[in-house]
DNA sequence: TATCATGGTGAAAGCGATTTCAACGACAGG
DNA sequence: CCTGTCGTTGAAATCGCTTTCACCATGATA
């Protein structure tokens, strides 16, 4: 392995004024000239080992997941892995398959560690939560969730349920249902469904607390919700989700009580997912940027991290969304 | 920041000490039990960016993918992550958004740079890339491609096509048409195609040249490739895809030139994916173990990493499929 | 002429661990 | 009593880089 002191020797120079050529500093040109070619020959490339000792910054930048493989999380993903690149930073993926405690423990890891700020895509918000963001060496940004004293990129869920159940009111008739997810997640949870009760009441059909189930993320939690609503009330007319991958159970279900083809107009979900759309040719839903959510909150942690001029630094940002096939 | 010397000083103790200690050297045991203690008092937590410098070991793996919003890629990724988390590594994620240059980009970065190890998720395989695996001075796992003298976990996708292919030719009656992928990649591109034409040809009902069109693995271009073979051979009555998201937009295509609900058992794709499969009922499909060709994958490399007796290290890995809905 | 910036430079001091090495006390065998 | 072995120990070297610091020309300024 090819060392600095050895590009030094090479080029008659101290390893001192490599690594000024490197990170820019006084140089005079032909010596830079002779490092240049140096560096070439012997194909030198400096251990970020060693720099992180030194410097104590690692360009890596660790990212938190309560799940891979689903479809908003891979794209926030895809969105903040295109800024890392672009500005030379990495990537350490942290997933944590939805266990809380998993959360804190990496928070744990990379705080001791070698990152040198965070983006957490946040579910649930425990107090432990807070403690352990606040008292986070390092920069850290959240998206997904509006914390007060955080740095947030996130969506109003309140608002956009809101807008999507108040829509909803007028064109459904017959009774509408709901399938939530854990209130722990307070914007997917809490919000939604808060905000789509409020948009139904303020359009004069307020939501029957009866027929209000909780499913979890998946597929086939809303299938077995829909499945439930519809054996204890049949008259339901139509099921709204607080996510497309529970929506896609729930119209299953609904297609297979009533008949295929039923259930397409009688289900509605927030995401907009794209097999959804296509299969279905859409059904009500909210459009978030995912990927901009992404994106916008890791230029935020990387603008502080690098002290770039003229950017306020860390903030709340609050992103639009738009109502889709209502 | 607390350090090794301050731990070692409250224990009265040499840093040495302190550091066999944590590495399992000899050390008695009053010792021990003093630098325990003197741990938890300072909460200690040793640096490993010290430690990869002194040992060369980052404890950390490099794992490329070509998108990380993909059903199939995600999975794969949560697999890889599973494994790693449990056998005490870091996943250093790279993506390279379908460019095959900037693979091998990060090929090149991570071999020169922090990782013991790396994970490809492999589309296309070129001769350079074939010269990049090999002069990899880190370990490295493939999948998804079979690659001659490199370690690779892939599937069978010649033999899961070609019996797909089999099975189908029975059941449609009139024309096949097929929308498959760019045949740089090797699996999805080549092998399923000439797999299918095979299984096809076997059963006695070929595929006609003129019938086939090239997707980009997106649903957008199954849905305009379909429209493509539906307007110019208007009798196409079955469109196999190399995927299932684009058969996701060939469904739609069929339901809107001839009606919904007529696509549904007019296409075939590749993965098993779960919407389409709630929304659908299911098209015939192969299911592949995505997320266990990740976590093979991984115990594969992390074994040679750290000489795990009795695991012959290296290999080839051909893991099974499974026809659905046929 | 004396004084001062100013652009360049290399020696050397770390960064915080791991690991080699020589040495030590105790104890067994000859 | 001498020697060898064994379990332990800490001093010190090392990993490869960055950065301070003292210092040197050189040309401008007073």
């Amino acid at each position: 392995m090819v060392k600095m002191k050895d590009v030094a020797e090479l080029a008659g120079v101290s390893s001192a004024a490599v690594s000024r050529y490197l990170n820019g500093g006084y140089i005079s040109t032909d010596k830079a000239e002779r490092i240049k070619q140096a560096i070439e020959l012997t194909g030198y490339v400096r251990s970020s080992q060693a720099r992180a000792l030194r410097t104590g910054s690692t360009k890596l930048i660790g990212v938190i997941v309560p799940k891979i493989n689903s479809e908003s999380v891979s794209r926030i993903t895809a969105g903040i892995g295109q800024v890392l690149g672009r500005r030379g930073y990495q990537m350490l993926l942290a997933n944590t398959d939805n266990a809380a405690d998993r959360e804190l423990e990496y928070l744990d890891l990379f705080q001791n560690h070698p990152v040198d700020g965070i983006v957490l895509v946040a579910t649930m918000i425990t107090d432990e939560h807070r403690r352990a963001i606040e008292s986070c060496r390092v920069p850290i940004v959240l998206i997904g969730q509006n914390v007060e004293g955080a740095a947030c990129v996130y969506h109003d869920d309140y608002e956009a349920a809101f807008e999507l159940g108040h829509a909803l009111a007028g064109r459904v008739d017959g009774k509408i249902a709901y399938i939530g997810v854990t209130e722990e997640d307070r914007a997917a949870g809490y919000d939604r469904r808060r905000g789509f009760e409020a948009g139904l009441r303020a359009a004069g059909n307020p939501l029957d607390a009866a027929l209000i189930r909780l499913g979890s993320f998946t597929l086939d939690s809303g299938y077995g919700a829909a499945r439930e609503l519809l054996s204890v009330a049949p008259d339901v007319s139509f099921i709204a989700c607080a996510t497309d991958t529970m929506a896609a159970g729930a119209l299953r279900a609904i297609d297979e009580v009533r008949g295929v083809g039923e259930g397409i107009h009688r289900v509605s979900g927030f995401g907009d997912n794209a097999f959804l759309r296509a299969l279905t040719g859409g059904i009500p839903t909210v459009h978030y940027g995912y990927l901009t959510s992404g994106v916008e909150a890791t230029n935020m942690l990387i603008n502080t991290l690098d002290g770039v001029e003229g950017e306020s630094g860390l903030k709340t940002l609050k992103l639009g969304h738009q109502l889709m096939n209502v």
